[in-house]
DNA sequence: CTGCCCTTGATTTTCGAAAATACTAGCTCT
DNA sequence: AGAGCTAGTATTTTCGAAAATCAAGGGCAG
């Protein structure tokens, strides 16, 4: 007989602790829980249905991902935004794009052309379909991501992608933080069409321009629309 | 009354999760702990003395350093060391400490100066005392270490330095490997000092060429002197 | 004899209570 | 009245047992 009737539902990732540190990050990641405050874990535990030990193993792994900070024998809190710190994230995620698409561009084979063409045709294909506002749309999020996840795939470097993808979240919560404030979402197909001929057209200096430039400008934005929130004004 | 005379003692930081994790981050990167080695947490518990929830955070604080490595259940293991995993790591301090180096030498005050001068001062201090095999001295690498960190320390990037700074850990366990099997150590006063002068002479091109041929070659001795024990040869 | 399923034992993961520590407020002494 | 100390409360950290999961060996059907 089956016994998993009762067993918890796990949505992402095999254990419960696990299970939560993904819960976690989104609603770090847009907001839900506000930059600075304090994750007490009886709150917590009502959220999330999980006990102390569960929240902290969840907490400490966002910890080392930069959305939390920790101060021992003090409790934990969501890692603030500030302008110093978007600036410093910038910086390091154009050093570290740059070099992994110079290389992706080097090493890349025909599987790597596959992928970087089929996520852009992906992304496009959902930015036709909502012309206005799809910034928001939680599906073109992570077709954006798969996009840019595509031109560093073929950089053969398990570390620096492990790195890149930490703190491209980091910087989608900034993302977040200017859509609600912005305008007008920019218009980044142009941009991203760019990006991807450069690379499939094996140009590696004009797409590192490419790429660096891109960066820049999202986080000019966010400066420009958000910088209001933010601790340092 | 005091009450604390029961109290645990807690040599590095302010809670037994993070003292064993310094403890644990400590055997392993001098491989008292061997890479591979799968990390029960039966065995765990008779050498450190702490109960499963501590030494699960103490561990999942070193996954995130990229020490350990976790399969979901199926338990913690220390890191495995291959050439490729040496290589990415080395490709990747390079590319970091370039540009912090660059940026510190732009930033860098009064104060930095000073701090690199004595910290290069102190690493003379200790080679002079013990001429031959200095590099074994747990004294000689934090003093290595801190020169290290010295030259980067005014780069104005809290995100790269902490990045940097798990990266050298995770390098220093190939040093030691490297260590036990290579002849006799490399003499890197000369390059130490040649780094220091360009620093402080703010010639940064130069720096970052003698780091990045720093850090290249003591990689390159790693491998001449230790491919046999990597498991991809 | 071979392959599959189920039981059994080992190991990890989760839980909530108990201990340790930090914070707050009220009191005393100067 | 103000500073420093003390007691009480809130919160985090640690513990070991209990539940869940995985790995291996034995039995049964084909």
């Amino acid at each position: 007989m089956n016994v998993t009737a009762f067993k918890r539902r796990k949505e992402f990732g095999k254990t419960l602790a696990s299970d939560i540190a993904h819960r976690m990050r989104s609603e770090i990641v847009s907001c839900g829980l506000k930059p600075g405050e304090v994750l007490k874990f009886d709150a917590l535990r009502l959220s999330y249905g999980a006990s102390f030990t569960t929240l902290r193993e969840a907490l400490t792994n966002l910890v080392a991902e930069g959305l939390v900070v920790a101060e021992e024998q003090r409790g934990f809190k969501v890692a603030p935004v500030s302008i110093a710190d978007l600036i410093d994230l910038t910086r390091a995620r154009i050093l570290i794009d740059v070099d992994l698409i110079r290389r992706s561009i080097e090493n890349g084979g025909d599987d790597w052309e596959i992928a970087v063409i089929s996520s852009i045709h992906r992304l496009g294909i959902i930015e036709g379909r909502a012309v206005e506002d799809y910034a928001d749309n939680p599906e073109w999020k992570v077709a954006h991501r798969e996009f840019h996840e595509s031109l560093v795939g073929a950089c053969g470097s398990p570390t620096l992608l492990g790195i890149r993808q930490s703190l491209f979240e980091r910087a989608e919560r900034y993302r977040n933080i200017s859509a609600r404030l912005r305008p007008r979402p920019r218009d980044k197909v142009g941009e991203h069409r760019a990006l991807m001929k450069a690379a499939i057209g094996r140009d590696a200096d004009r797409a590192c321009e490419l790429i660096a430039r891109h960066i820049q400008t999202t986080t000019d934005n966010v400066v420009k629309y958000a910088s209001e929130l933010f601790s340092d004004s």
